[in-house]
DNA sequence: TGTTAGCACTCTATCTCAGAGAGTGCTAAC
DNA sequence: GTTAGCACTCTCTGAGATAGAGTGCTAACA
């Protein structure tokens, strides 16, 4: 299996790719021949697809059908044959119009961000919100809504706002709250969520002048809850399930079902792209997927920003036949929109 | 159409509803004869089924076919004939369980009992969140964030926490915040969203001792804050769209692909449900829906209650050949389970 | 008068089979 | 190294033919 191939190989590849991808149908030398100026004949063109099939970037469907390209060829199209450009001033001024709208609350930012990548690429579009882990504590406030019951207000960087509500065995008057506000503030500014491992807390705990059972127990519970939340904060956002219908390739009941399901569990599809967040964009073919189940399926993802620092994902699904060429920008583009509307909205909040 | 059946009449149309829901198969006279012990042979059932066509109880798909409910035969079948029956304490008992390691939060909560629909009934589960509009204030806190931005957090009788950040033009100190604060937790305490109009506010502002010019910014931004999150306050969660294609009906893509467009329009799913919220449970079958992508469905639904007061809708969706008598149950039992839990949340909270 | 058996008829679903079409691999000539 | 020609393979489609299910109607029966 050599990888190298000639200029007119890849010139074939390319187009056999091209032309796939386009219309779905296994594409023929004769096809090649006529739709395409090569300047060569079907017959010479056969013997250059039975080579590269020899090679593994082509497959045949069946004896008589025409060649379609193979994960390797689509992986070897991706990284060095097809075109790659990047969305226009215009394009981008697009995305921008379209999101800015929801810049005042960061969940339907991220809502919407989903939705633009459906209505651009035609594929079900995907969003990991900001990862908690990496955000960072700006204000913590204890709010007393009843004898026993506190709410907990949480202010990230990231300019997302968690609340918990949490209730404790004995009743803590508003003053002692609010000096527990205080100090917890000045603690934990600047720290970050994965930083805030239990020492932390015991640190500041042994600190406390005031220290009574009352404070011990508040702070336990606070503990806890924040690492329950932990576990859960982050979501993965889906829109467009329904366009993988529009894909030729799923009309086959038996293919569509178990592709449904994934795409409604959250937490599958956290493990499809949790891992992306420290590439700056990707794109995963066919078996490169971890989950098997869409392991005939490809993923594009492209990494987002909060003041430089990457804290999320967003991404489409589609057939390993996708449109890389077009996608690709459109993941990537959104991706730095994305990032520039969340680092404004991160700096307004700034003190 | 004479809408009186006697007896045998109302028992076929039962027993060819009952088989109908069960196999999926139209009917026909000698399976009934066969499969159920009416002491009537196929010839005259032929007849009484001729008479039920007549009358618009049921239809035949194709000439040389057998019977199959018509939505007037699903409608009569759901208010007179089948099986009703409510949940055991047991099962109760068991959804309960489900759902009360939920308590934490109520968003999850609220997803949780989607889940639970859809694993009980086999059909999407769809649920709408508690209204804003009937909510009762309990409590607001503004927070300062930084010069200009602050965060107001809003806490209703029904649990929910409300979160909006909100941008003034000028300064405003950490007391004087404190004060607007108080200020507007005496005046709107155990207010309704639903009253909240502009006029309270003016009252509110009109009455305020120290009123000056930021004031009167802080609120009217506020006021803009508020009446903004009216519009989008309540969401639909929706799972296991999945479980459509389980069903014959939608085997074709034709009618499957609307289907999923509207699964995935919260917009429609809302006015599917926001109306059912007076409604104790309902059953809606076919045209009885007002969108028309959905009119070969049917939804069963019913209001779930905070502390006497019913806020939000559950359901599921399902093809017209829907087991209303399995799903009715399921649905009315949730929603009780969830009002009991909700209203407990409710409680907690109460000062 | 209501019920039932018998029978011809209708409609669908499924299977088979042949032919068309597309594309290949191989061979031989250029 | 390239190309034309040709036999071969495989799929897709449409046309019958057939089996099966169920009906409606008629006539007989209780």
């Amino acid at each position: 299996m050599a990888s190298k191939l000639d200029d007119r190989k890849k010139q074939i590849l390319k187009v056999v790719t091209d032309d796939y991808i386009a219309s779905g149908e296994p594409v023929g030398s004769r096809t090649i021949a006529r739709r395409y100026d090569l300047g060569l004949s079907p017959a010479t063109i056969r013997n250059e697809m039975a080579d590269l099939e020899e090679s593994g970037f082509l497959e045949q469907p069946h004896t008589s059908a025409g060649r379609v390209p193979s994960e390797r060829g689509y992986r070897y199209y991706v990284d060095a044959l097809m075109a790659r450009k990047s969305l226009s001033e215009k394009e981008l001024e697009v995305i921008y119009g379209e999101l800015d709208q929801y810049h005042e609350e960061i969940e339907s930012l991220i809502h919407q961000t989903s939705k633009i990548l459906v209505q651009m690429t035609q594929y079900p579009g995907l969003v990991l919100s900001p990862q908690l882990q990496t955000a960072i504590f700006k204000h913590i406030q204890l709010v007393k809504l009843s004898k026993s019951t506190i709410l907990v207000v949480i202010v990230t960087d990231t300019g997302f706002v968690e609340n918990k509500m949490i209730e404790l065995q004995q009743e803590i008057s508003s003053d002692e709250l609010d000096r527990l506000s205080v100090l917890l503030n000045q603690r934990l500014r600047d720290l970050s969520v994965r930083d805030l491992q239990l020492n932390h807390f015991m640190d500041l705990n042994s600190e406390l002048v005031f220290h009574d059972q009352l404070f011990n127990e508040a702070i336990k519970v606070l503990i806890k809850s924040l690492s329950d939340r932990n576990k859960n904060g982050e979501r993965v956002y889906i829109e467009g399930t329904a366009k993988i219908l529009e894909q030729q390739e799923f009309l086959d009941l038996q293919k569509l079902k178990p592709l449904m399901g994934v795409l409604e569990e959250e937490n599958r599809l956290y493990k499809l792209l949790y891992k992306d967040v420290i590439a700056k964009s990707k794109v995963k073919i066919g078996h490169e997927n971890e989950d098997q189940v869409i392991q005939d399926c490809s993923v594009v993802t492209a990494s987002y920003e909060i003041a430089g620092r990457a804290v999320g994902v967003i991404g489409v699904l589609g057939p390993t036949r996708m449109d890389y060429a077009k996608v690709l920008p459109i993941v990537e583009g959104t991706a730095s929109v994305l990032s520039e509307l969340l680092s404004q909205i991160s700096k307004r909040g700034k003190l």
